[in-house]
DNA sequence: AAGCTTCTTGACCATTCGGTCAGGAATAAT
DNA sequence: ATTATTCCTGACCGAATGGTCAAGAAGCTT
């Protein structure tokens, strides 16, 4: 990474060991939670090392050193996401595919919230480290989606609204309840989400969405 | 706060100097902005202080405390949201209303991105700060809400969704513009957000939203 | 001009920060 | 059993952290 001097540490590349496999997923596990919270200057490495069960020297053993922990952290969240980005076409019927996005992407925040914290931290303070791949696959992806969504406008399927604002409305939607966890139980006086409360929120989510931009339930008639 | 032996610095309640007024707004600005792109562990006073282009020891002669400081820019990004929040009536036109929610909760992330990010950084740090509000205030507030909201889909002015999570999902997609801006700029391939954009973007929402929980737009006939 | 309050700031402090390193412990290879 | 390699960690480093303080500068009030 153009990081200069650090020509020792071969380990850190291939994982092979048992413990090593258990020490990294314990570092990982730890470092999102404090990075989630504090961003990437507030977290510390003492911090880490101690929730992680580990002195802080095995923590940069490991991870060679804070950016490279944080860099690594956000690659692993951008794979997840990434593996939910599957391909559509215009053919494939609109209803049914808000609807997964949606719904997909609320396990996304719902399985990973730390994850998902972690990343609403990195946009907050600029994406200082994520530019390029906003600026690059992302908007690629958002534009092609973008696209799709104006075709089904313009064969009726759906209404003319803007496809860009609609997806941000969907992220921010799906977002809100990881990212705004705290909120979202210091006002419904909840100790956390459970499966019910997450299955009504994207019903709910989907519900709106839908009818809100003119797309037509599945297997529903019109009204 | 309970925070003990801070018997001295009476000046720092009473203000009246017009270079005192001048230093404030500023040391107040830039910690707005350290506060809102790194969290509160992670802004320093350093930074704050070069970005107001002071001492860091004015900055503390000013504001006491890091701690008293961020409080202090919590308590007057509150003070900005109660503002907005005026009451409304069963009696009121529901599309009025929620437009007139949308349009004004919209123009606040636009007004203070800085103060929209800051509180954002700190829900995202568990709220440690703002737990009482939450609990307290915001909760009131937000159920006073939702009852007229459920009074309204009675009459059949809307549909009976679940009023708690449609003002979350107001918030979540007008707060996002300001949360992840780089988000949005960097997609979108913008520098920033134009009026013409905001506007279209709130006219976006409102329309999506309103036609989502079936409220009719208002001097419009039914469909 | 004297005296008082308010303002300003460089020097300083204890603590914590990310990171290094030497050397011992554990493990694998022969 | 003896290397050789990998793993582990306490001690340590310079820099940065939030905060204190004394002493001077500036501004009123009398």
């Amino acid at each position: 990474m153009s990081q200069g001097d650090v020509p020792a540490n071969p380990r850190v590349e291939g994982g092979n060991g048992a413990t090593r496999e258990r020490n990294e997923r314990e570092i990982l596990a730890a470092a999102e939670r404090v990075f989630a919270a504090h961003g990437y200057r507030g977290a510390s490495l003492a911090d880490i090392a101690e929730q992680a069960g580990l002195p802080k020297s095995n923590v940069l053993y490991y991870m060679g050193s804070k950016r490279g922990l944080y860099v690594r952290l956000l690659e692993r969240m951008m794979a997840r996401w990434n593996a939910l980005l599957d391909d559509i076409s215009v053919d494939d019927d609109p209803a049914e595919v808000l609807e997964a996005f949606i719904r997909s992407k609320m396990q996304l925040s719902r399985r990973h919230p730390e994850g998902s914290r972690l990343f609403a931290a990195e946009i907050l303070g600029g994406a200082p480290f994520l530019q390029e791949y906003l600026r690059g696959d992302l908007r690629d992806w958002v534009q092609a989606r973008a696209a799709i969504f104006r075709q089904w406008a313009e064969r009726g399927l759906m209404d003319p609204v803007d496809p860009v604002w609609l997806i941000f409305l969907i992220w921010s939607a799906t977002q809100h309840y990881a990212d705004f966890e705290a909120q979202v139980l210091g006002i419904t006086d909840r100790e956390s989400l459970s499966d019910a409360d997450v299955e009504a929120i994207t019903a709910f989510l989907t519900r709106v969405i839908l009818k809100g931009c003119g797309v037509r339930p599945r297997t529903e008639p019109a009204v």
